[in-house]
RNA sequence: GAUUUCGUAGCUCAGCUGGUAGAGCAAUACACUUUUAAUGUAUGGGUCAUGGGUUCGAAUCCCAUCGAAAUCACCA
């Protein structure tokens, strides 16, 4: 960071030094005791009763108008903002006016910490004020906030920058209020669910970040090294595998929020850590984990939005149980035309041809009919939409269904076109499991750099016995973004990933 | 990783076909004891992302680099 200052940071600099001289520090270590907030006042004030008449408040500045010996200011805490109302002779009842003359109406600045006691009532054009008898100086802001002003609803001069409202969130959350709305917005989607998972019995677990082997997924990890050890460890690019161990272990519920890191690229829908929520429930199957999950999105949906139709962009999502079912096979039928459901590697190759999609050699049936699927398909379904019964080569964790040869318990959620979870019957049969790792090595021999590793501890713990289980991964980020209205990824991350600024 | 667009004062933006920069808010000073995008008067503030090049002269044209966004690719 350049040392340069500006003007105004310089003006700033020079306040502190003042306010210094005059003994007031602006950084005082003593706590300030608050009794109400701005939302209990605005909301519970009564001018005939003259409630609040005893009230001490704190907050940033967010706006100072001043009127001579009069001066309104606008302080922001965590509920809204909240007029002040400091006259001269209110806050310097004697002879010896200067804290008004100096302190008030020259030392502070927009976006400082001020801490006042004093009494409610109405000004003249109508808002709800607080008298302020007396003022404290809580923290100085050395750096000029961005001044948000709204009139009628038109907001002016906004922060709207992306760059600069990423890269300096405290900013943004400071200045914009729907920002500050769409986190807890995602705050309490993530406690409902949590609270639903609860209520059911089931228990939250933590399980390695840092793991020798990254398995559960097909994707491409970040990779570290362990000193002591000295041994690669790889960041975890899902918690499945481990959620599995403890299902093994006796727990017959199991829950996780798993922060998982993908070396992929980054744009507005992919981060390279996002939040999936794993669940792992025993002797279920994926029939009741689909009646499960379209049980929670209902609940979300209302928690959130009072009602489960979601407003999202130009569309309406209805959340409404029950969400349709349609197996992968008769969705690629229905929006290609293709019956893929007895076709061989040789034939997939020639539909895809067909309907352009391009192709490797390292791809296998499975990962055809994924493309098929995903190029062709996918971005269909807007409304929640369950898509059940992958075929067997695309899912290596998956059971062998119970009646329909070459696929497997799996299904997807989408929803606006996207897959927001996924979820099957488990595989617990080990010896099948072993088998299933064995072809994903083959996979990685034709050039899939994304396909499984032999995960032999794994296997060592199904051998001892797993119970039947049904498991789901949501992916939490991209409902909190149908939740919140949201079009990218980092608008519901706090600190999304970007390149390193040069400061 | 590819293509396109963008980067001008603390913030939001003007700056047309090249003639060394403007506005509003914010800041500074003064006035004003109920303002509300307060108002009025005056003032200060910018190596125009960075580094090269073309030119008598570059914020403007060209190249490279750095950052961002959109669309692809990869994926959740």
């Amino acid at each position: 960071m350049s040392q340069e200052l500006n003007d105004q940071e310089i003006v700033r600099r020079e306040k502190l030094q003042k306010l210094s001289e005059m003994g007031i520090d602006a950084y005082p270590a003593a706590a300030f005791d608050v009794n109400y907030n701005s939302q209990q006042i605005l909301s519970e004030y009564n001018d005939d009763v003259k409630n609040f008449q005893d009230v001490s408040i704190a907050g940033r500045i967010m706006s100072i108008n001043s009127k001579g010996k009069v001066t309104f200011f606008k302080i922001q805490d965590q509920k809204g903002k909240i007029q002040l109302f400091v006259s001269i002779d209110n806050v310097c009842p004697g002879e010896d006016k200067t804290f008004y003359t100096s302190v008030v109406t020259h030392l502070l600045d927009i976006g400082d910490f001020i801490g006042v006691k004093g009494e409610t009532f109405i000004t003249k054009t109508g808002e709800i004020s607080i008298r302020v008898k007396e003022l404290t100086v809580l923290s100085k802001a050395l750096r000029p906030l961005p001044v948000v002003k709204v009139k009628d609803g038109e907001t002016f001069d906004a922060f709207s920058d992306v760059e600069l409202r990423y890269r300096q969130r405290y900013v943004d959350l400071v200045v914009n209020p729907q920002v500050r709305e769409t986190f807890l917005t995602r705050s309490k989607m993530v406690q409902t669910i949590r609270d639903f998972l609860n209520e059911h019995g089931a228990i939250e677990v933590d399980t390695p970040v840092l793991q020798s082997i990254p398995g559960g997924a097909a994707a491409r990890p970040f990779e570290t090294h362990h000193n002591a050890l000295d041994i690669p460890f790889y960041l975890r690019i899902a918690n499945e595998l481990y959620l599995k161990r403890l299902i093994v272990g006796g727990f017959d519920w199991v829950y996780e929020f798993s922060r998982n890191f993908r070396n992929e690229g980054i744009d507005r829908t992919h981060n390279p850590e996002f939040t999936v929520l794993e669940f792992y429930v025993a002797y279920k199957d994926y029939f009741w984990m689909m009646d499960y999950t379209e049980k929670m999105m209902e609940k979300i949906a209302i928690a959130i939005h009072g009602t489960t139709e979601v407003p999202f962009g130009d569309k309406i999502l209805s959340f409404k149980a029950p969400f349709k079912r349609i197996a992968i096979y008769d969705a690629i039928k229905e929006y290609t035309g293709f019956d893929v459901s007895e076709m061989n590697e040789e034939q997939l190759l020639d539909v895809c041809k067909q309907l352009h999609i391009q192709t490797d050699k390292s791809m296998g049936k499975g990962k055809l009919i994924d493309e098929i699927f995903g190029g062709k398909c996918e971005g269909n379904f807007i409304q929640p939409t369950f898509i059940i019964d992958y075929p067997v080569e695309l899912s290596p964790l998956t059971k062998k269904h119970r009646s329909k040869p070459g696929l497997v318990e799996r299904f997807e959620l989408m929803i606006n076109g996207k897959e927001i979870a996924n979820a099957y019957s488990e595989l617990n049969d080990p010896l099948d499991q072993r088998a299933r790792f064995e072809e994903q090595v083959k996979l990685q021999e034709r050039g899939d750099d994304e396909a499984m590793f032999i995960d032999h501890d794994f296997l060592r713990a199904l051998e001892y016995g797993m119970p039947p289980t049904s498991g789901i991964g949501i992916g939490i980020d991209r409902l909190a973004m149908l939740m919140t209205n949201q079009a990218a990824i980092q608008e519901v991350l706090f600190f999304p990933q970007m390149r390193p600024e040069n400061l």
